[in-house]
DNA sequence: TGACTACTGCTACAGATGTAGTAAAATTCT
DNA sequence: AGAATTTTACTACATCTGTAGCAGTAGTCA
């Protein structure tokens, strides 16, 4: 499931703590976005209608709590990015990221690790 | 400059070969796609205005091409993604992809190739 | 228990997106 | 030059996005 720019903003506010409140998720929104408590309320139950968040309640206060994983979020998104912008090949993705965008050399080293070492059990690959 | 969904088709067809005419953006796109000539032409014209395209005329015919470059526009794309999904880390943006998703022993194998014989040469980096 | 405060459901609304039709002007073919 | 074809400029329009207000209701505190 795609997310637009501001649900990103909720999901990522309610992936942090969850179950919670709208109020809750209205305040641990980065606080350079200025928006009001009703708007977070819109994309909360606009977010349920897409089935990316279950609302219950307890009393009269909802409680939210993400059906779509930040896993399959960002598979999503890393799926879109491939096909829309490498068409689909990713080899030439990672090229372009390791070698067009910066990358310390902390970084470097870092995925050098993750990768030879990654050999682990996991058994059958394609 | 963020590109949506068929203005990235729009533009993958042009990167392919530019100057093209509308007609021959329409003609490469994928025959999955199946939009009418004049969705087409508005698309152009719209990234006409956003300037991602440059139009030339020839005659009565329209001549486009890109301004905004595939570099520019992967680039951007990345970090959209990369603060969007992963709150500005590089570095667990690349182990999820590296992890998470599937990667050929070819394409891993590749990119410790990247990333270990690309030490420097390209001198300061931050 | 009355006065606040918080939360809810519903509605609103402008601008962006996705997709395309029309009619007129230019080009081409015969 | 008339017919057929292409292209263009302009317009259309439903949906989605982004942002929020309002009025009623439930909860809370003195």
């Amino acid at each position: 499931m795609k997310l637009t720019e501001p649900e990103w903003l909720i999901m990522n506010a309610l992936w942090d703590g969850h179950p919670a409140k709208a109020r809750d998720v209205a305040e641990r929104l980065p606080n350079t976005i200025g928006w009001a408590y009703t708007t977070v309320k819109t994309m909360l139950d606009r977010l349920v209608e897409k089935k990316a968040v279950r609302k219950s309640k307890q009393g009269n206060t909802g409680l939210y709590e993400p059906l779509l994983s930040r896993r399959q979020a960002r598979s999503t998104a890393v799926k879109m990015m491939l096909n829309q912008a490498f068409d689909g090949a990713f080899g030439p993705m990672m090229h372009f990221l390791v070698k067009d965008e910066k990358l310390s050399d902390k970084d470097r080293k870092e995925l050098i690790e993750i990768l030879s070492g990654k050999r682990k059990a996991k058994g059958g690959q394609k």
